[in-house]
This record gives structure tokens, sequence and C-alpha cells, in this order.
DNA sequence: TTGAAAGCGCTAACAT
DNA sequence: ATGTTAGCGCTTTCAA
């Protein structure tokens, strides 16, 4: 800290109180717009703090704050990771809704990882958030007694497979992989691949799989192979693996992919080795990102409600109803590639 | 408040110490770890502290701190959006630096509006951080002034064309425009094009637009016809601007995209028309994202060190030197589109 | 090594 | 309608 910062003075409440010749708490009334003052003072007490270039202390303002109102403006909010372009979704949706409610978000990284969830969460709770909105289900047994033991609305968001702890904003993964191996089963499609991430971290994948494969094995049918690749999922990775896929098994005729980056890195090498989809081979993604949509031939995927996921955590979150879950569902779409 | 929550009595420190039996300071010098004390104190204090449940309140911490360490362990962030690819890279690059600082980040989304960037910039000064990190040279008066004020540090990232608060982490848009136009003339291409996105709002495309213009005048050049969206970036849009685009001036030979968003849109349209790339038509895009390279030919684009100017701006914020200007640089990748 | 006491900047009774 | 007085939960002198 050198550049500026002369230990500059930081105007406080009392000193726009000062200016304005009046007592500290009718300054507060007046900038909270809360309780009755004249007319008069609302103009000497405003004009006296943008005068002086007040910003209100929010520390303070909250830890003063009656013991009732549980916490502050400010919400915690837990996501697994930034890499996959459905978390920013989900943060957009919840965007909206705060700032229109005068909400703050503190934004923690889980990086997948339950362990360094636990840690995130603890640190968010310092903060006295008004609540916390956290990825998925799975968490440590600390985790939730410490959740419970908050006090706070807690929201889990994205998945609805499993025991929850207030609120529950999702749909059922395993219902995603299930409806996915139905549509490739109903269009005849029979040697079916599975080109997948490093799913051991990302347990929504992994549940995705599960329902995908209990479907096919209901009906007496199997994944004929697999490929994983062990990085994070991306389009690169996603054509180096359906490549990997391909050479060992060349029979396949459809391929399920974790989800859409690595689906379009399928659809990338199909077109480098002119193979037509989904004659040669059919591909089927999950998201329904726009990249994938707007493909020469859209993807066969599954769309989910990611901002109205937002939308809604975001709103249970503020609103303080009943513990629910909202299962907001997911929609199949029939592409071109499946 | 329904579903838990019958008036929880949050632990505090107060409890703790009578807990253990010793007083308030007692317990903030051992969970702190400053100040000295007997190790059979720091036992039972801790011991307590965890029997306890106990969560430290950061509010009440900050609040008491010394004056001396401006702010908190808090930093905002302020950028323009949350559906532009790069901004969550950025935050990426942050969050591994903020986590092994023990910093948690407020993050605020201007929406490109420098009016609304105000506003967000003043409720994240409310919480008093210790530093914020915003995006872009480009603000009102008044947040520039009441920036200035606060007398934290301020780390203004990606763009370094124009007047700056303390620090600066980026690269120059309008150079990153004119490299590109160099790259296209050398190539032979003559009757360029452009495909933009509404530009008026973001305002590092319309600086790079600017150096690309340039530099063709300059070299007694111009863009032949230009197409400009009002949307959002998406591959849907660059798709409907370039066909747009060609379908009135079929003979261009190359056109410069606002990103490489807007280029695999451009690109997925070749594919369909079963247009030669870049014989038909070259292409040429801008932030040299993943989807991008991956394509069957790789798209010719400047690549930008989003991680590095995300993890070098939080690095500067927490460190504490002089103001300074940071040129990260950025890479022109010779892909196959142009 | 430890405790007591004085705030940090604000809000919320309670007076007036 | 407005001022006065306690705190909120913590950190930090300053004594002991």
């Amino acid at each position: 800290m050198e550049g500026h910062s002369p230990r500059v003075h930081v105007v406080t409440l009392a000193d726009v109180a000062r200016e304005a010749g009046v007592g500290d708490s009718t300054v507060s009334r007046v900038l909270r717009n809360h309780g009755s003052f004249s007319k008069k003072t609302r103009d000497r007490v405003s004009e006296a703090a943008s005068r002086l270039g007040y910003v209100p202390n929010r520390l303070a303002g909250t830890l003063a704050g009656s013991p009732d109102s549980v916490g502050s403006r400010l919400v915690g909010i837990v996501i697994p990771s930034l890499t996959n372009v459905v978390f920013p979704d989900l943060l957009r949706g919840m965007s909206g809704v705060f700032d229109s409610a005068g909400f703050q978000s503190v934004i923690g990284v889980s990086d997948y990882d339950a362990v360094r969830e636990e840690a995130v969460i603890s640190a968010l709770l310092s903060w006295r958030p008004a609540g916390l909105i956290i990825t998925g289900l799975e968490h440590t047994a600390a985790t939730r007694t410490r959740l419970k033991a908050s006090g706070i609305r807690i929201v889990e968001m994205v998945d609805t497979d499993g025991p929850w702890i207030d609120i529950v904003v999702g749909f059922s993964s395993r219902e995603a992989g299930s409806a996915s191996a139905r549509h490739l089963l109903s269009r005849g499609y029979r040697r079916i691949g599975y080109v997948g991430h490093d799913i051991s971290r990302d347990v929504r994948a992994a549940k995705r799989l599960a329902g995908f494969v209990a479907t096919l094995e209901e009906t007496g049918h199997s994944v004929v192979d697999r490929e994983i690749v062990s990085n994070a999922s991306s389009v690169a990775a996603g054509r180096a693996g359906f490549d990997a896929l391909m050479a060992r098994s060349p029979k396949i005729d459809a391929v399920y992919f974790s989800n859409d980056d690595m689906a379009i890195g399928g659809y990338y090498h199909c077109l480098s080795r002119g193979w037509a989809v989904p004659r040669r081979v059919a591909l089927f993604g999950f998201n329904g990102l726009d990249m994938a949509m707007s493909l020469p031939q859209p993807m066969s995927t599954i769309a989910t409600p990611r901002l109205k996921m937002g939308q809604i955590a975001a709103e249970k979150l503020s609103a303080g109803g009943p513990s629910e879950t909202i299962d907001v569902g997911f929609d199949l779409i029939e592409g071109a590639t499946a």
C-alpha cells in the first residue's frame, strides 16, 4: 500500500451527524429511511452525507442489527468450479434476484471436493450471511451438522437425488441419465459407448451415468465400452476420449457423453474424420449449451434450466418459506446427432 | 425461516472463554495464534472452541481490528458479465491466490454499464474490503473519485489503454485489433469484413475494432462491410451476423469477428454451406477459447492470458507494492482459418 | 502469561 | 421528531 493512502480518514456516521448538526440515530434513521423525521432534517442529513461522501459501514450495521434479522444482506454461495459453464449460469440466475433484493454474494469454490467444501463453508459462515446456497447434496457429516446448527437458510441446488438439509432446487441427475438411455434405445441404437471426464469428482455426472447404465440393463442392454479421461471436461478431452473409444471399439453406433463440452469434441472428431452423424455414430450430450445447439447439426442433449434454478434458489433464500424440494425438471432435446 | 431455527444461539467468543475458564482476550489470542499464552491454556481454549462448535464472527473481528490493517480479509470484484466465458476465467485465476491468502471475494456484476458499476462499487465498499478488483478503465467520474478516496488498493484488469487509478493488469485492446489486421493483410486478404456484437456496451471490443480499422487505413485499406448484431455475443449471433454479412457482400474474403464465440458461429455457417475455410473466406476471432482451438480447423485468433491476469491481479492486491501497470501481452494464434 | 476495559461504527430501545 | 444510551462480538492497549 503505497500508491495512495496517507492514512485516509474514512467518513463515519458520526461525522455526518456533526456536519448536519443532528444526533447519530437521526442520521441512521434518515439514511435507512426507517422511523420518523422531518422533511427538513432529511434534506440536511442526506446533503451532509453526500457532501462528505459517506459510505455506510455494513459490518458495523450488521453487527449492531437486531438479533432477529438473522445475518446480514450477505449471502454465501458455494460452487464446485468456475471452469464449467454451468456454474456461471447459475450465478447469473441468482445475480438478478439478489441485486433487486439488495444482497451481496460471497462466492466460494469447492473444487468438487467435500473436504474443501467444508472449509469454504466455515469461512463463509464466519461472515454471518443471511443464508447459503450450495451445490449438490453430498457433504461431509461435519458440514451437514454445522449447516443445521447455523440456523440460517440453506439452499442445495442442482441435484435432487439424496438426503437434503433445508431447501432443494434441482432435478434428478439419475433420471436425466435414464431419459438419455431411453432416447438412444428408442432410436434403435444398440452398441452404445460412453465417454466421460473424471467422474470420481463430479458426483452428478456419476449419477447420470448410473441412471443411464441402469436403464440399459433393465432392458437387457449395456454400455459396450467406455473411455474415461482423467482431466476435467473440455472439448479437447472429449475429442481425445472419443477418438480412443472409437479406435478400440469401432462397431459402436452411439456414444453417451458426460456433457456437451465432451460431446462437441466428439462431433468435431467426426467432422475431421468425415463420419456422418448420426449414421456412422450417434452422439448424445448433457446441458444444452448454446455452443452445442448451434452446431451445423444441433446436438441431441438434455437441456437444464440453469438460470431458472439460480433464480429460484435466490428467491427461496430471500423469501423465507418452509423447507421444500423444488424439482425444476429438464428437457430432452431431440437434436440431429442422435 | 421455518424449517429449522427456533432462535439458535450462536456461540460467541465469550462463550468459549467461559467454557475454558479464561478471559476473552486470551481466547482471541489463542485462536488467532498471536501474542503469548501457555501451552496448557492453548489446549483448553481450542478444545472448548471445538466442543462448542465456535465459528468466529468476522464482522466483529474486522470492525474491532486495528485501524492500520485497512479493511478485512474481504476483497470486492467487479466484472461486467458472467455470460462471457472470459470473466469466469479471470475469477478462476484470482480464486487460487485468494484461497491461499485467506481472502474471501464478494462479486458484483456491472452489466457493462458504468452507472450500474458505480452502484455496485458503492455496495462493495460498504463491506470495507481490503481492496477492489474491477474491470477496464472506463468509469464514471464519481466512481473514480470515490475509489481514490477509499484509500484501499484498486486493481483495474484486462485493458491498459487509458488513464488508471492505482494498479493495472492487462494488455492493449487496441494493439490486439492492430495485430489482427496486420495478420490478415500479411496473408493477402484485401476484402475484409467485420461481424460484431453490441459494441456500444463492450468498450474493449470497440477498442479492438478501432485498432483494427486504424491499421487497415494506415495501409490504404478498409473494412468493406460490417454487420453488428444487437444482442450479446454468442455462437448463434455470430452465425446470424455472418450470414447477413456474406449475403450482402459475397465478395468478402476475410472476416474479423468481435470474439471467438461469434467466429465459431461463422465457422459453423461455413460448414453448413460447404464453404472451404479459409479459401472461400477466412475467419479471425479473439480470446483463444478451448472451443475455438479444438475446432476441426483450429481458429486463427488472439489468445489472452486470462488466468494469469486473474492471478497477477490477486497477487498485486494482496501484496501491496507501488502503483504500476503490468502488461501481460497476448498471443496471436496462427490457426487454420486465416 | 493473562485479564480488564475501552472502543470499532452502527442500530435499537428508551426518553424527551 | 429527535437525542441519549446501551450494546453487537471482537481486538487491542495497558496493567497486573
